[in-house]
DNA sequence: AAAATATGTCAATATAGCTGACATAACCCG
DNA sequence: CGGGTTATGTCAGCTATATTGACATATTTT
């Protein structure tokens, strides 16, 4: 039941033996708070814009998804979120009806609802992102191209190995999307 | 009101335009996206082992951060979570209830309710840490020295500046912290 | 026509956070 | 000493975000 690698654990009072990564458990460790503390940081950077219209993080995450993607079906933005779709369409109705997210049918499979960004959507999700990503250009612009291409990577790198070609496709799509509206096969 | 970058949106059908940045507002987008998936997969690294004690991820950062840090008072905690006292306090009473953390009167100050890992508090703590930290050494490894300086610079600088001091010492202390008792002075 | 798919919805539940109000004990200061 | 401040606990109620399970509807696929 108990730790495999917990061997002298500091039950007396010796120091905590640090010894089973070759060179760096502590850099390790360290990194991994440093990560949560940016994260905290990084998500509070919108809170305040989003109180004004009501809506929390669960919404920005959909508007931004939505804004980045025009035409995302409902079962793909699941996937992004990794939630379900009870979650969601709480969330989603709101935007809805609130005139920032429309749903049109899809052309091919008329079962489908295809989510955009309304004009006033677009301008939230936009302005929310430039929020959050005022962090990363001050962060960015302190780091050379290649200590920036290393942050990337190492971000890549962090995302779970089967996930990792679903995003990359998904930030080309981002990148490529004109305003795209016919989903790719599954 | 609106997004001051926002201009051609794309309401009829044209191409979103990305030019407000001088080089890379796609690539900011892009470690936007990062940063949120590699953050979703990482924390979600240690749930299946906290389900097992019915603990959440709330359980988890207390628990790390009072084994990293042993002898940390309640208000200490509480600016490093972020959180009220009275959501910690839900919390941390069921991880003082089930034996994984011990709180002692503080020597100097007899309010102060120093936080202290048990010895299966310290198992669960450092099994967990090494489930997370599996994937940083999966990705650290693959990085070069230079590589992993810049991730660890860039995390760093996303913090919140006025929080870097704070961190920074945070970081000092755990890594210091022999299995120490006292808190140093305020 | 039957089966599978995409989505919506109702209901109940859990977790993690919040505010506000109030209580207790211990410390600090004049 | 006595009053103010600090550290912490606790009660009560609220919100946001997620879950599972069951069932409904329309549409596409076979």
């Amino acid at each position: 039941m108990n730790s495999a690698s917990a061997k002298a654990l500091r039950s007396g009072g010796d120091p905590p033996a640090r010894d089973f990564a070759p060179e760096s458990d502590d850099a390790i460790f360290d990194m991994m708070e440093l990560f949560f503390f940016a994260y905290r940081d990084f998500v509070k950077d919108a809170d305040r814009l989003l109180e004004k219209y009501k809506f929390g993080r669960a919404h920005h995450r959909v508007l931004h998804f939505v804004d980045r993607r025009p035409g995302l079906a409902i079962a793909a933005l699941l996937d992004i979120l990794k939630i379900t779709k009870q979650s969601l369409n709480r969330v989603l109705k709101q935007l809805l009806d609130g005139g920032f997210v429309e749903a049109r049918e899809g052309a091919n499979d008329r079962r489908q609802r295809l989510l955009y960004t309304s004009p006033e959507g677009a301008a939230l999700a936009r302005e929310l992102a430039r929020l959050q990503s005022a962090r990363f250009v001050r962060v960015l612009s302190g780091l050379s191209p290649d200590a920036r291409r290393s942050a990337t990577e190492f971000l890549l790198a962090m995302i779970d190995q089967d996930e990792r070609a679903s995003v990359r496709a998904h930030l080309l799509v981002a990148a490529a999307a004109p305003s795209a509206g016919e989903e790719s096969p599954p």
